[in-house]
RNA sequence: GCGGGAGUAGCUCAGUUGGUUAGAGCGCCGGCCUGUCACGCCGGAGGUCGCGGGUUCGAGCCCCGUCUCUCGCGCCA
């Protein structure tokens, strides 16, 4: 017999009745009822009932264990009692009679129950992580994202990509998100960085020639999280091609991910066939460069309804040419009660107030806004918005620069509390035609609006000939439910057009080369046409285990302060340490 | 860096208008219990009400400050 475990606590069947085994694990549940006392054994593959009785030697031993205690348990299976048999359990049919118990790791009183789905606050789930871990959501929700992760493997090989490791200690960049540095003991003041992302690596391999390259790749950068952004670290499927246009990424990825998705889904459903829509118009139509396009509301410019109406507030706004009047429509929001929720919801959100128009019996129109303007305009809005009798729709005024975030969530209000959003789906789609440049307000500039090593739409020439806010790039989200679940482009490969993209943005050659001077030297040497993406692989394991935060489905999360409760880092170290490293702490007084 | 929410027993929470000795469930300790699977019953221990200051005859509750956790804004080209 082995010396811990002849059969996991998952396995026994009424095939093994009358077997003599052997099971460890802890102790998930124990009901002691005097002359006779219940042990739910639990390991990583399940749980077994054990028995013991005073009949048992083991029977004292038995009395003196508590939850979460480790334990060998010797027995005998045996059939359960008529009527005792538990349905929600693989053993349930059978019970082990305890014959012996060894104690191999006894448990404190626990901070942090196993048992139950109750919730625990964050500080003490992240420092007694290995307890939370055991509890079933969170260990189903790693064991689910391993698999995942091993799907996207199995599909980018099927796809004919292969698996690089690119380097973890890499140069720090000054652009984009701030590093996380390492300092160099060999060269005294000088630094390593971890990889924002392997993006230089990946292209650099293009033109090294290996063709199709993927990677889980673990990415890091010091930056203030968000429920759906870890702090520090996380991990992209990466992604990258060459002698392909965008065409070309978007016919080998959509597969991969809708086939991830598909597997993973558990009965959800999936959209094989992806929207593309154009940038300008998810921002118009659902206020968001991520929308989420279960929810079926889709707002319209509905300026020519209110300019010169007697809706003075709206038609004085309608004079600068720059503003817009949008309209959200909510079929079935037409009720008094409804609207002056949304209305009070808006201020609260610091808006001044939401106005609305609500359709009676008869298709008539209600509300202030509907009095000012008049039934004639109250009509032509509710045609060109599709509502009718019981509905109504909200509407946002001023800048759509300004408004168009609000206007967003304000979709997204309307659409939960009218329960248009459906749940049972995954709705993936490509947002498309990104703005290469965007204008810096604080800084009376032009800057990148998202990845600089992205190719221009129409090329050098775009970049010579036209503004350079009206020049799109060949760059690309995937959306699902609205979370941005992947980002790409096809890169700028001609050196000439690059340096040309920077200076733009107001770089010299100079600061070009310095910075990214490994990628513009193989630039000079033959590069082929390439680009990619990369998802987010713990963004997608969030949504497809049905939960929103980022924590549920990491292993050992750091807090929101990016601090490791369990390991306790980042820690201070020994000053030999910083000796050698040439560093000296020059700390702010407390 | 800024704003919202939270912080009361080991854990989850309640605590009225500022007023007696701050309560419940789970867990823990002791007792009873031979078919439970959230076992049941009886009893007990357990509190710096996050911390500091203030107002008040009196503060878990009101005020100021501060710390921690969290959500969001900034940030993430």
């Amino acid at each position: 017999m082995h010396r811990y475990r002849s059969h996991t606590c998952g396995a026994l069947r009424e095939s093994h009745i009358d077997q003599t085994v052997r099971v460890s694990g802890w102790c998930h549940r124990i009901r002691d009822h005097g002359g006779l006392l219940f042990i739910d054994l639990r390991d990583h593959y399940g749980l077994t009932q054990c028995v013991a009785d005073p009949d048992s030697p083991a029977f004292k031993d038995a009395e003196k264990l508590r939850a979460e205690w480790v334990v060998k348990i010797d027995g005998k299976v045996r059939r359960r009692p008529e009527g005792t048999d538990n349905a929600d359990l693989p053993t349930g049919q059978v019970e082990i009679f305890i014959t012996e118990i060894e104690v191999l790791g006894p448990a404190g009183e626990l901070p942090l129950p196993v048992f139950g789905e109750q919730e625990y606050p964050e500080d003490i789930r992240l420092k007694y992580r290995f307890l939370d871990l055991r509890r079933e959501k969170l260990h189903q929700n790693i064991m689910t994202r391993g698999a995942i992760v091993d799907s996207m493997r199995k599909r980018m090989k099927e796809q004919g990509f292969f698996e690089f490791q690119t380097p973890i200690l890499t140069a720090s960049s000054p652009e984009g998100a701030r590093d996380f540095l390492v300092p160099s003991r060999i060269h005294p003041g000088r630094f390593y960085a971890l990889p924002q992302a392997p993006q230089q690596y990946k292209q650099l391999l293009m033109m090294s020639g290996f063709d199709r390259y993927f990677q889980i790749a673990p990415c890091f950068r010091d930056e203030d999280p968000r429920a759906d952004r870890l702090p520090g670290e996380f991990y992209q499927l990466d992604v990258e091609m060459s002698f392909i246009t965008q065409e070309d990424v978007f016919a080998a990825m959509e597969p991969v991910i809708t086939g991830v998705f598909e597997e993973f889904a558990k009965g959800k459903r999936v959209n094989s066939v992806w929207p593309r829509i154009p940038f300008a118009e998810a921002m118009q139509k659902y206020g968001s460069d991520k929308p989420d396009l279960r929810n079926p509301i889709e707002m319209q410019d509905v300026s020519e309804h209110f300019r010169g109406s007697g809706f003075k507030v709206f038609a004085r706004m309608l004079e600068e040419p720059r503003n817009q009047v949008w309209a959200i429509p909510g079929k079935g929001g037409g009720s008094r009660a409804f609207c002056d929720r949304m209305n009070s919801w808006a201020q609260g959100e610091g808006q001044p107030g939401l106005g609305y128009i609500m359709w009676r019996e008869g298709n008539e129109g209600a509300g202030p806004l509907a009095n000012n303007i008049g039934p004639e305009r109250t009509e032509a809005i509710r045609i060109a918005l599709g509502l009718g009798a019981g509905d109504a729709a909200f509407f946002v005024a001023g800048d759509p620069a300004k408004f168009v975030r609000f206007a967003g969530l304000a979709r997204t209000r309307v659409g939960e509390e009218l329960n248009l959003v459906d749940k049972e789906q995954f709705a993936l789609a490509w947002v498309v035609d990104f703005p290469m440049y965007e204008y810096n307000e604080d800084d009376k500039k032009v800057d990148f609006s998202h990845n600089p090593f992205s190719m221009p739409q129409g090329g050098m020439e775009a970049l010579v000939t036209q503004d350079p806010l009206n020049i799109k790039a060949f760059q690309y989200d995937i959306t699902c439910n609205g979370f941005e679940i992947a980002s790409g482009g096809i890169r700028n490969h001609r050196p000439e057009a690059m340096v040309k993209a920077f200076e733009i943005a107001g770089y010299g050659e100079q600061e070009v080369v310095d910075r990214f001077g490994g990628m513009y030297r193989a630039f000079q040497y033959g590069a082929p046409p390439h680009g990619g993406m990369a998802a987010g692989v713990d963004r997608i394991v969030m949504l497809l285990c049905g939960t929103n935060n980022l924590r549920e489905i990491s292993l050992f999360p750091m807090n929101q302060r990016a601090e490791d409760l369990l390991m306790g880092a980042p820690s201070e170290v020994t000053p030999k340490q910083l000796r050698e490293l040439h560093i000296r702490l020059n700390l702010q007084e407390e």
